[in-house]
DNA sequence: TTGTGTGCAAAGCATTTGCACGGCT
DNA sequence: AGCCGTGCAAATGCTTTGCACACAA
């Protein structure tokens, strides 16, 4: 089914580099710099194959889609300065939220909570991005 | 700032009287049933103004953005048959969540499960939608 | 050898925008 | 009266797709 072509390989290789959460075109210029051949095509393939695979998680949110490797934790997002932080919760906590659902098969869990981070809180800002 | 126009009363009675949770498409054809007048584009626009304003929640997922009018609670969606419900989780389990974030500033919780809902579960099923 | 993956370019869609007009306040 | 909101249609931009070729299994 997955074959291990280069490319493939490739993209996960930037992905799993990835010091941020780079939604599409971030990581199509990032593939862009580090492996000039790949396609554009190619990369919005492969990175679906991926999360199909769930190799990679997918960050949903207000201002789109964004791209995490390797991911059960959770995300903030700041509603300032954009910078998506990780978030981990308990077991327990999780099974809290869990238990309130009449499914028994949960496979993903898409949470994302925004507001302003820290260092956006000290500094003076007027709006949100 | 917020003009109280016959379309944006509109458009939000649509989204109000709305037994499921619409996406911009289903929304627009709603409202295009309803108020054939009523522009295409004044739909997209008034749906934003009305998340903006804090009336109307945007639900982020994998298969893209859908509308909730007035919600304080969370959101379930059926990977099979592609239903979303609702969650009421208690302002217990909410706490416990906002404690592992530093910022103290969270202005939104965007919270989807998704998995295979009951209904689902009983019948035969190949594959997911 | 076979069939999936890839690159390119074009097609297909969803969303936004410019502009003139309408209607809140 | 002034200005934001609207409708229309065009523009924009993101994502998918068709096709011929490449390459992993």
């Amino acid at each position: 089914m997955e074959r291990e072509t280069n490319q493939r390989k490739q993209i996960l290789e930037v992905i799993s580099n990835c010091y941020t959460h780079p939604n599409i075109k971030e990581l199509s210029m990032l593939v862009k710099e580090k492996y000039p051949s790949i396609g554009q095509a190619t990369v919005y393939r492969t990175v679906n194959k991926l999360v199909k695979d769930g190799i990679v998680t997918r960050i949903d949110c207000s201002t789109g889609t964004y791209y995490d490797f390797n991911s059960n934790h959770y995300h903030f997002r700041c509603l300032h300065c954009g910078k998506i932080s990780d978030i981990y919760l308990s077991d327990d906590v999780i099974n809290k939220i869990l238990s309130n659902v009449s499914s028994n098969k949960i496979i993903k869990v898409n949470l994302v909570l925004e507001g302003i981070c820290e260092e956006c809180s000290k500094g003076d800002y007027n709006g949100f991005k």
